[in-house]
DNA sequence: CTTCTTTGTGACATATGTGTCACTTTAAAT
DNA sequence: ATTTAAAGTGACACATATGTCACAAAGAAG
């Protein structure tokens, strides 16, 4: 060791968060992540070649992250806590889907280090998809969930709740169980 | 008159539609528009100030046009038709929410021209929200909506659910109905 | 044909972002 | 105290975006 590092990769990434949030990655700069921690920009060159292999080292501990709370699922029996789980996972970080559609815009050269990074992203999506879809097929097996709704669309509709504006400002739990409860049985009477 | 324009406005805001949709509001440029309207950049200021108006003038013109489309909500009778009427207009355009999204993401500067286009904006908004807000009152005056779910989740779920990714490439017909069937009964039996 | 007006353009000055590199700073190891 | 290597920086060359302006091009009106 030698000299003490001026930030933690733990705080990069929050920072890079705010800012693939507000700007996407198209308006996301080093100029702007260097602001951010307080560091020249040519700073950040120590540790990411650019943007590209940045962001999906990013995107990539945010999936790890997100994939390990996943897991815990398996701590809950019924399929009815498993669906509370899952929705209180991710009303804990409801920019997950929109990071993930970020993730997404991220052009991946040829022949980069992010290609790595990149693949190993695809296979975390993969196990995401496999770890929800199983779930999912759990709830039909065992009646809870009507049989003739695609999965995906099970899933989406889980994912996209999330991201509902809360314009008039609910307070959390209701909201949280208002949602659930919609879910769960639809709009109508 | 004088000399043929080389591209009317409606082109203009097709092509923007789709770089806004592509790299978002930040990652837009004029530069990019004048390639893909095939003039130089130049032109394009003979129009628009900057960025920030023609992006404006843009949501205006999107914002319009959608809120036409909902006025004809009115030509149905029954609570049912409307909101069969309301999903498919989403569905004809599942861009409208991302596009709401990031004219929100628009950095509006003091005593621009733009000025006057956001406010108009946010009084389509308001307009838009009241229409809508409407439509949600009669659905539970009717007894359609169940009373306890807020207005505004109900609209939040019916915007959201147009968002969810088809990734099984289910055929439109079949995947809008089943959207239509969880909005209405949920996902549980 | 000349004039007028609209439309369009290239070039300039300026700003911001990118990637690199020789160099400095700083703490630990000897 | 000296050496070493990680951590950090300013500056350079380059690329791209911005806004402006004098000027060119092209139809319409006279």
């Amino acid at each position: 060791m030698a000299r003490q590092k001026k930030f933690t990769t733990e705080e990069l990434y929050v920072q890079t968060k705010h800012l693939l949030l507000e700007h996407g990655y198209d308006g996301f700069s080093f100029s702007q992540l260097a602001e951010k921690l307080n560091v020249a920009r040519s700073t950040i060159y120590k540790y990411f070649e650019n943007k590209e292999e940045l962001a999906t080292a990013y995107m990539l501990y945010e999936m790890n992250k997100f994939l390990k709370d996943l897991e815990t699922i398996h701590d809950y029996s019924t399929f009815n806590d498993q669906l509370d789980y899952l929705l209180d996972l991710m009303f804990d970080q409801p920019e997950i889907q929109q990071l993930i559609l970020i993730g997404q815009s991220i052009p991946i050269e040829e022949s980069s280090r992010a290609r790595k990074n990149h693949e190993q992203l695809e296979k975390l999506h993969l196990d995401m998809y496999e770890q929800l879809d199983g779930f999912v097929k759990l709830g039909k097996e065992n009646g809870h969930i009507r049989p003739q709704i695609p999965n995906s669309l099970v899933l989406g509709y889980i994912f996209q709740s999330i991201a509902i504006p809360n314009h008039e400002d609910i307070p959390y739990r209701e909201w949280a169980e208002s949602i659930k409860d919609v879910i769960r049985h639809g709009l109508f009477k």
